[in-house]
RNA sequence: CGGAGUGUAGCUCAGCCUGGUAGAGCGCUACGUUCGGGACGUAGAAGUCGCUGGUCCGAAUCCAGUCACUCCGACCA
């Protein structure tokens, strides 16, 4: 075991030994904010990669607004201004002055910008200028960018002040229009975490409650961790007319009527790398989908004696070029020779804890043989976990290999959702009871203490406060409805609908 | 903003109660023996003890103030 602690020990303590040993980020001296490092931000540039492939192929342009946005424009939509209000950075002047000698703010400025915590309000402004016809719809526009929300409580990855996301925004002449580019961005966002990062989620619409602030409809996905928690992956919100009003985008429809147009926005920012590493890592580390790995084969010299080095490193750039030519998952294969002067049993299990899908070892020996030593990461601590192979017939075979890996890793998380999942609880005192126990982790192929559970509910605004007493959410109405009547599990009324209950991130 | 705690070497911490001017482990550097599941030995470099002030012949240690961070709560589209 390469963690100090154990999943089983201390799941958060273990989330953060697997960020810090995996090298992917650390705390910055900026309160609440990370710097991410190069493993970990070279996950988000391969998602960055994949995604906007994704959001691209379905008609999105990308754009780019500023990060300041007047004060006033937050008041323009009443539910958006109350559901930022709280947690917003506003800059008031310019420039700093020498005061007895302590830089003090000067220039105190006419109206405050705001650090955009998301862009609805900014963008809406730039729609209603570029919206005049029907036949200037719809515009679909997606920005790579960064956000700040001033959180109390910062967690690398899953809740820092500073966070880089995309953002898109649309406008729509019609309402159907509108509501079904909703879901087709939640469903991009389903396959990518499913196909990418090997994350299967719950795709669904938010209750009324946990609406995004100013929205008509909230779709999410929702993955599992390992300890039975629940992590919002992805949101597609459905905005109606509602910034539409506030920013004044009217456009002429083909009757000459002027009309107020439908807008949406969605969103998936760099938490979906914490919830990789709390879907994935294991007690040895990280274990990156190979999918969006920087490197997915990172070969380490093993030089005992120094005369040998010149044949093993020419017999490596030999295996170099050639896997350079091999492809997996549409692409070309990402490798890294770890030439580093540092011990080999080292490099390797940096390599190990960072989760870099197989390890290659090479060596003298298999110089003469032909071969090479592999270690693929979803099997180490297991005897399957290394084995000595033809070189020729390892590159021949890394793409798929590669691929093979991405899906078993995928089975074994989905395996764990589905087991995870409980339907058998009916009542409002068994849901009680059985929300009473402690968070645990959740062994592979086992229960867990704590799971999911799908049940019914009222959908009555009281039962808000009830769940927070309880330290439950409602994760979503999932679309999969099965229509059949039951007793809410939270009042014991009559309920059709079925929803998702968790305690969450 | 409440409640608790911690600031000493790059990291984790000991020393503080009972003042006498700095220690360990890990890491780092060099050399040697090792090396395919994460080695060992020897030598070495490295700290204005968070900051400011006070008491004292003398402060990491006592006192006062101050700053920062961590954890638990509240908050978390």
């Amino acid at each position: 075991m390469a963690m100090k602690t154990t999943r089983k020990q201390n799941y958060p303590e273990w989330y953060q030994n697997v960020v810090s040993e995996a090298d992917m980020a650390e705390n910055s001296v900026s309160p609440g904010c990370m710097v991410m490092k190069a493993w970990g931000y070279g996950l988000w540039e391969r998602i960055q990669r994949v995604l906007d492939e994704k959001i691209k192929e379905t008609g999105h342009e990308n754009y780019y607004f500023p990060m300041f946005i007047p004060l006033s424009f937050f008041q323009k939509e009443a539910d958006h201004v109350e559901g930022f209000a709280k947690e917003m950075a506003v800059v008031t002047h310019s420039r700093l002055a020498s005061q007895d000698g302590k830089l003090q703010p000067a220039s105190p400025l006419e109206e405050p910008l705001i650090v955009r915590p998301t862009s609805e309000t900014i963008i809406a402004d730039s729609f209603a200028k570029w919206v005049k016809s029907y036949r200037d719809l719809p515009i679909l526009l997606n920005q790579w960018a960064n956000v700040v929300r001033w959180e109390m409580r910062p967690r690398l990855f899953l809740r820092t002040r500073e966070f880089l996301w995309q953002e898109g925004h649309t406008v729509h002449a019609t309402l159907k229009e509108a509501e079904e580019e909703t879901v087709k961005m939640l469903e991009v966002y389903r396959d990518f975490s499913e196909n990418a990062l090997a994350m299967p989620v719950i795709a669904g619409r938010k209750p009324e409650y946990d609406k995004f602030p100013g929205a008509i409809d909230t779709y999410c996905i929702e993955a599992m961790m390992q300890d039975g928690k629940a992590l919002q992956a992805g949101t597609s919100h459905f905005l109606g007319q509602n910034f539409a009003k506030s920013a004044d985008i009217k456009f002429t429809n083909q009757n000459n009527e002027l009309e107020y147009a439908y807008t949406t926005s969605w969103g998936v920012s760099t938490r979906l790398i914490g919830g990789t590493i709390m879907c994935h890592a294991d007690d040895d580390g990280m274990v990156v989908p190979p999918h969006v790995a920087p490197y997915q084969i990172v070969i380490v010299p093993l030089i005992k004696k120094p005369e040998d080095s010149e044949k093993i490193m020419a017999y490596i750039n030999d295996i170099q070029a050639k896997l350079k030519l091999e492809t997996a998952f549409g692409e070309k294969i990402r490798l890294k020779v770890d030439g580093r002067d540092k011990a080999s049993v080292d490099k390797v299990w940096e390599w190990i804890r960072k989760g870099a899908p197989m390890v290659c070892e090479i060596g003298a020996r298999d110089v003469d043989n032909g071969g090479l030593m592999v270690k693929e990461r979803i099997f180490i601590g297991q005897p399957e976990g290394k084995k000595i192979v033809k070189t020729d017939e390892f590159i021949a075979s890394a793409g798929k290999r590669l691929e093979e890996l991405q899906k078993l890793m995928f089975a074994k998380a989905q395996e764990r959702l589905q087991q995870n999942i409980r339907t058998d609880i009916t009542t409002p005192e068994e849901f009680a009871a059985y929300f009473a126990n402690a968070n645990e982790w959740i062994e592979d192929g086992k229960q867990g203490k704590v799971t999911f559970v799908r049940g019914k509910w009222c959908g009555d605004a009281a039962t808000e406060e009830i769940l927070k007493s309880m330290k439950i959410t409602i994760r979503c109405i999932p679309f999969d409805q099965s229509g059949t009547v039951g007793k809410c599990l939270l009042t014991g009324k009559d309920a059709t609908m079925d929803v998702i209950y968790a305690r969450s991130y």
